[in-house]
Formats: C-alpha cells, sequence, structure tokens
DNA sequence: GCCGTGACGATTC
DNA sequence: CGAATCGCCACGG
C-alpha cells in the first residue's frame, strides 16, 4: 500500500483537527507526527498549504503564543482577528493566552 | 546524495 | 524582557 503520504500531508491532516477556538504549536504537531525537532517543517508545510485549502493554519502559533508573520495572510493583524471571531484571547504582549487556548493533538 | 532553505524552538548574552 | 545564535528536520533542485 503504497502511502505516499509526505510529511506535509500528515501535517495537513493534524492542523486540519485543531477545534475552533484553540491553538496548537509547530512544535506540538511535529511531536505528534513523532518528530520533536521537525517545528520548522511543520511551518514550511504551513507555508505550502494551498491557499483555499478549508485548513486552518491560523490556528497555529509558535510555541510562545506569538502569530506567524503578518504578510502570511495577506495583511497585517488578519491572523488576529481570525482568531478572536473565534474567542481566542490575547494577552497585553499581543500573544495567545496558551493557558487557556492551546491544544496539543 | 549533497546543498540551500525556512509560518520554529531552546539557550545564551 | 529582547535580540542574537545554534540546532533540528523534511523538501526541492
Amino acid at each position: 500500500m503504497g502511502v505516499t503520504e509526505t510529511f506535509f500531508e500528515r501535517v495537513w491532516s493534524v492542523a486540519a483537527k485543531v477545534p475552533r477556538g484553540r491553538v496548537t504549536t509547530y512544535g506540538a504537531i511535529a511531536r505528534a507526527l513523532g518528530s520533536p525537532g521537525a517545528a520548522r517543517t511543520v511551518g514550511w508545510a504551513m507555508r505550502a498549504a494551498p491557499a483555499g485549502s478549508r485548513l486552518p493554519c491560523h490556528r497555529v502559533v509558535k510555541a510562545t503564543g506569538e502569530l506567524s508573520p503578518e504578510d502570511a495572510f495577506g495583511g497585517p493583524g488578519v491572523q488576529r482577528l481570525l482568531l478572536e471571531s473565534e474567542r481566542v484571547a490575547f494577552d497585553e504582549h499581543g500573544r495567545v493566552d496558551m493557558k487557556r487556548h492551546l491544544w496539543i493533538p
């Protein structure tokens, strides 16, 4: 059964499971796939995610709660607005309140 | 099969 | 706490 499933595909599968109103991290996804050091590769997979795919890539943030580069979603503050519309709270530093919203696959 | 690349992560100064 | 540095791993050429 030639499952030619690439690492990217697995990343997308996991990312698609992130519940609404919650966020996960690149490292968490990498660990869920058995490659704890592949956080960067996970980020690359997000970058490679085709626009228009229903992938909730805005729910994937850094381990610190910081968001991705602003130009990654088509404009500054876009990712934040998307998350806020899902009731995700931000702290005074502009980072996601991980204690409340972090979700581990 | 080596080299450069990157939406990270942890450590260090 | 912020900036800089190194390490890590999968993909494409």
